[in-house]
DNA sequence: GAAGGCCATACTATCGATATTATATCCAGT
DNA sequence: ACTGGATATAATATCGATAGTATGGCCTTC
């Protein structure tokens, strides 16, 4: 009944999740790093559950698991609202994400093994053809932002401490809220890829002190292209004080 | 401000919170904190349900929370358990942590003003005073438990990283776990508040190297201890394979 | 004309029931 | 006996409705 909408293939055991909730959970997780639902926008439950054509009590559900992921903030008996952004938690989450990339590249390296390299060169390659192709093509932005998020999951996916990996992530995902805030269509895009190319073979030398270093570098200076950038928008966040509008 | 939930007013923090999710979901985290709910043990909410006189919803809701706390795991269609611990976890945990309090305690002397200083004395000499009434009144475990989380809170306070201290907190519940789940009747307590007294003094004296150094000794150790004691617990956890009943 | 309290309105929190899905049980077929 | 599968059972996911709270506007009062 709920799904008629996607159905079709009896084979195929259903395409994104088999609960309404989680894909639910998904798609708002992605409205709101796209920057679809704006910062400090209200998430009125009645408002999606008409949207989503389900009851109240699944979007809740969807919206407290958003609450895990801190792009959601609750408040009691005042509902949900996307988590503000502001050039202090930029500041702020590029500095703890510095100290977990980096030490996870740095386990990532003391532990390397054949297979981990060649998962890692493959991300490389795979990242370096998304560089290449946005060049040319700007609509291929999703695809590179794709590729750049599994390159550094690859640099970090060989550490063991899984409680690094899972923070690291969850600071990553943040991470690319303020990406998308700053269309970053001026970022020149040969630094970024020589950056990529020095921590990958660093990183497959095995130089762990110079790995992290680079990395350190190139988190940093992706912060700042995304402060100068959104300078201008700035402006927006200093506005959204103006509760934006929720319809 | 909106966090200020586990924060350091020892006077009352309590269950007569406005709703009725917030009072579940802490009863249900100090339950699997204290290790009154095993590791992987079910959470079934129809018998959560009816224990505390609640509808499913608010239960399935309070759960879910959990879930942001790592304390409890959901997996779909097969509902929420108790997440599972493990000496790798343990491992793995110490050593996440080790990297996010050094980092955050640096950060806290680099920053280091009056009024911090002024609160990590106050929190200290309570750890202290708890510490010594430790010796001979068995009992105060609880408040001692608390001291020495307000005590370690205090030292990362002055972070300017909420993402540092947020995740860093985050941790130091997990670690709570490991801790009562061993109880660490046994362990010198002398050696523990020397540990204490000594990265509080090269905190004061803002030997932010000195601190860390300490720091790391002192979470290391704890987890060395935790480890020891909990060789036989482990049996505890082999035995948790065949799963554990629910009721 | 401004401060303060009261009511209508809009949501949220909570409920109890139903639809779905997994797990355990039992029976046939080899 | 043992595997395979149909059915009963137990829990979960989802629903739709109601009880409870905040918020903003309106009216009274000074």
């Amino acid at each position: 009944m709920m799904d008629a909408d996607r159905a079709g293939s009896p084979d195929q055991t259903e395409t994104s999740s088999g609960t309404a909730i989680d894909s639910i959970y998904r798609e708002l997780r992605r409205r709101i790093i796209d920057g679809i639902y704006l910062p400090e926008q209200k998430l009125k439950i009645e408002h999606l559950r008409a949207g989503f054509q389900v009851s109240s009590s699944t979007v809740r559900e969807a919206l407290t698991r958003l609450t895990s992921d801190h792009l959601v903030t609750a408040e009691e008996h005042r509902g949900f609202r996307v988590t503000p952004m502001s050039m202090a938690d930029l500041e702020d989450l590029t500095q703890a994400r510095i100290v977990l990339e980096c030490t996870a590249l740095r386990d990532s390296i003391s532990h390397a093994t054949e297979d981990w390299e060649r998962k890692l060169v493959r991300a490389y390659q795979r990242l370096t053809r998304a560089e290449n192709r946005l060049l040319h093509d700007a609509a291929s932005f999703e695809t590179w932002e794709e590729c750049n998020r599994d390159f550094h999951d690859a640099l970090a996916a060989n550490s063991h401490s899984m409680w690094l990996k899972r923070l690291r992530q969850l600071l990553f995902q943040q991470s690319e809220r303020y990406r998308r805030l700053s269309s970053l269509v001026a970022t020149s895009r040969a630094e970024v890829h020589a950056e990529h190319m020095a921590i990958f073979e660093a990183a497959i030398a095995h130089d762990a002190e110079r790995a992290a270093a680079l990395l350190l570098d190139h988190v940093w200076r992706a912060a700042n292209v995304i402060r100068d950038n959104a300078a201008l928008r700035e402006a927006l966040e200093k506005g959204s004080k103006r509760r934006p509008c929720s319809k």
